[in-house]
DNA sequence: ATGATTTGTAAGAGGTAAAAACAAATTTGC
DNA sequence: GCAAATTTGTTTTTACCTCTTACAAATCAT
């Protein structure tokens, strides 16, 4: 992300913001009348119309003669499409055993999805960087348009302002710059960017899944950890290193056991997966993954004993809850992981834990579960490549 | 604050945004020469000539030729100016006890100041309303130009998208349209911002302060309760209702004692000026103020025994940082009201107490003590009654 | 004093969007 | 069916803003 120096300076920065704010509109709203993006931009009709053709001719967006409903009488709209087939962006999200890609259209839909076993060295990202570029020119391959941007999803550090992934430690990468080590090898000019998977979840979240109307939004995940990521003012919150948002490592319990992070009685360590396990009588799994499907499988048959186990983690989780309300005080809570289960089936508790913490009930937190599971990283990383494409446009 | 519906439209939305941009710089940096302005904004000499013309005639800045010290050799640079005497905000601090007000030019300096009691009637805002007319009409009354804007520190909650002061307990308001009951009575025109002092004062320690060159910023500040602001992304946080960055809600002891907000375990009720005093063994005080001014002195003077209560703080007062920094992952922190001190006497104690909760000794907290006392919110007012004016120009 | 350098000024050109006038497509009313 | 009303698309003209270019002014270096 190259920091833009002015918005706008001369008239063709102008007509660059015109279309960027098009764009966006066609991106997130879909399909749209020539009239109504009129309304929206404030522009006349003259000037959508010369707008509309310049992406048009971009192979940007689609002009279809009105499809079928007449609402009025006079002349029907002409209705502008993004153009899917030839605009669309590369999503990748690098995991640590998998590595998952997609091919993502303007206005959001997810074309492809692809997913391949991650063959990663032992420490060297080299072996995971040219598995990536295979991966890549393998889904760009049949397609005669390449991609306007390639978004990346990873379970790490990244830092704001170069994107360079500072710490990833499932991934053993220290200070890799994998944007400019893929753009080397990719033979791509087009914007790349790298995120935190959980913040690019919150993003997919924020965007097109239970948080589409809210400018100031918290997101919590709950799975072996606990990530989040956080939306004010319409935009996704890094930090100055991209720590920010990073909710598990929020303290809540000063007295408590010590976290990996070297920090002391955080929230991860209170109600991550380890946590969990143990309210249920599971202490050291040998295969954790496994242990908490087997959990997650009997709170889908309201198994008394998982949502005994609930009921328990709802003070904890509720602590943490009402830190991030009473800091952000945000429109809505949206919760992912197990936390969807537990919103779902003991959710009544959980609410009543957080009132009772944190008073003002004039200002009730709104607690929701989050649309996308899995998926939600990739669709965050395909909104984040979009962001970068229109921040570059030209 | 209107929300503004798009950046720029038409070419006219374009100067007035180059305006702005040259406003704002000029505000920010001070006196500044043209030369230097085209660098800023990427603009021609013959637009900068153009677009500063305009602000000279608008009685905004001033051209000076060139003052002192020659450094190359070519003809000498004009300078331009923010014009204080025509070009200037009203500030407003309402408090408990007093109302503060003061003229600050454009370009930041505060021209002057006064105080008076705050004459409030028993829960009804009536009286305070047509005092602050008075004041503000006092204020203004020896000067030909009216001001740019007026802005308006409370000791409250005010809703983001208008402004209205939610809830101010400690001045008996409850859903006031301060605003615009001012606007009706004062015959001003000119945008009016009303904002919360704890975050105003993080606003002009952005601006101004100890956080000129921080783009995320957490600013708290510990009197007898426990306020403040974040900044991030160079924007001050204010969430969907304005409750964001009331810091002394989080949950730092969750099974701490009940705070008055009606939740149990804030910081509020583990650092604030009751919890500090007991320190001291002082339990209950007559008069609170007095007490605290006491004990400050006695800081002053590097008393031990005041030192040794700072010494016992410093956990409590770790916590609820970590969880700031955790969260926010801020450039900088910063410390006011009895925070200053604590950093000053006894900050190796606290930093090494937030060393240890939090973890991630390569990413250390920059704490450092604020830049302003009292007069933060008065300055923050200025900065917002001018970030106002800048939005609203036309 | 002369040339180099930097900055200010003025006139003309280019690009962008708005305004106005007109054309096209559909519904409504008869 | 046909005309009027309505809405939208298209074309032309106009207005605005900034840039480019050329030139003038003010200072320093030699």
């Amino acid at each position: 992300m190259t920091a833009s120096t002015v918005q706008g300076r001369d008239p063709a920065s102008l007509r660059r913001h015109n279309l960027r704010t098009l764009l966006r509109h066609l991106h997130l709203q879909g399909a749209t009348s020539r009239v109504r993006l009129g309304e929206v931009t404030g522009l006349t009709r003259s000037t959508i119309a010369d707008l509309v053709g310049e992406l048009a001719e971009r192979g940007l967006a689609v002009e279809t003669g009105s499809s079928r409903p007449q609402s009025g009488r006079g002349r029907p709209p002409m209705i502008v499409s993004p153009r899917e087939e030839t605009a669309y962006v590369l999503a990748v999200s690098v995991d640590v055993d998998t590595i998952g890609i997609g091919r993502v259209g303007l206005g959001g839909t997810l074309l492809e999805e692809s997913e391949a076993r991650h063959e990663r060295g032992p420490g060297d990202p080299a072996a995971s960087v040219s598995q990536l570029v295979r991966l890549i020119h393998a889904e760009v391959e049949p397609f005669e348009h390449a991609p306007l941007a390639v978004g990346i999803a990873v379970p790490g550090l990244v830092r704001a302002e170069d994107g360079v992934v500072t710490r990833a430690p499932n991934l053993g990468w220290r200070e890799l710059n994998l944007a400019e080590r893929l753009r080397d090898e990719l033979r791509f000019t087009g914007p790349i960017v790298i995120g935190n998977e959980a913040r690019l979840a919150a993003l997919a979240e924020h965007r097109r899944g239970a948080g589409r109307d809210c400018a100031d939004l918290v997101y919590v995940s709950a799975g072996v950890g606990v990530g989040g990521g956080i939306v004010t003012h319409d935009r996704l919150l890094t930090g100055s290193t991209g720590y920010a948002g990073e909710v598990g490592h929020m303290i809540t319990n000063p007295g408590g056991r010590s976290c990996h992070c070297g920090g002391r009685g955080c929230w991860e360590t209170e109600i991550g997966a380890d946590a969990l396990l143990s309210q249920v009588g599971v202490v050291a799994p040998t295969n954790r993954h496994t242990a908490l499907e087997e959990l997650f499988a009997g709170a889908e048959r309201s198994d008394p004993e998982v949502l005994e186990a609930f009921r328990r983690m709802c003070p904890p989780v509720a602590v943490g809850l009402a830190n991030l309300v009473n800091v952000f005080d945000p429109r809505r809570v949206l919760l992912g992981g197990w936390l969807r289960l537990m919103l779902r089936h003991t959710g009544e508790e959980l609410r009543t834990a957080l009132d009772q913490l944190r008073g003002l009930p004039e200002l009730p937190a709104d607690l929701r579960t989050a649309r996308f599971g899995e998926q939600g990283r990739l669709l965050g990383a395909a909104e984040a490549a979009v962001s970068g494409f229109l921040a570059e446009l030209r």
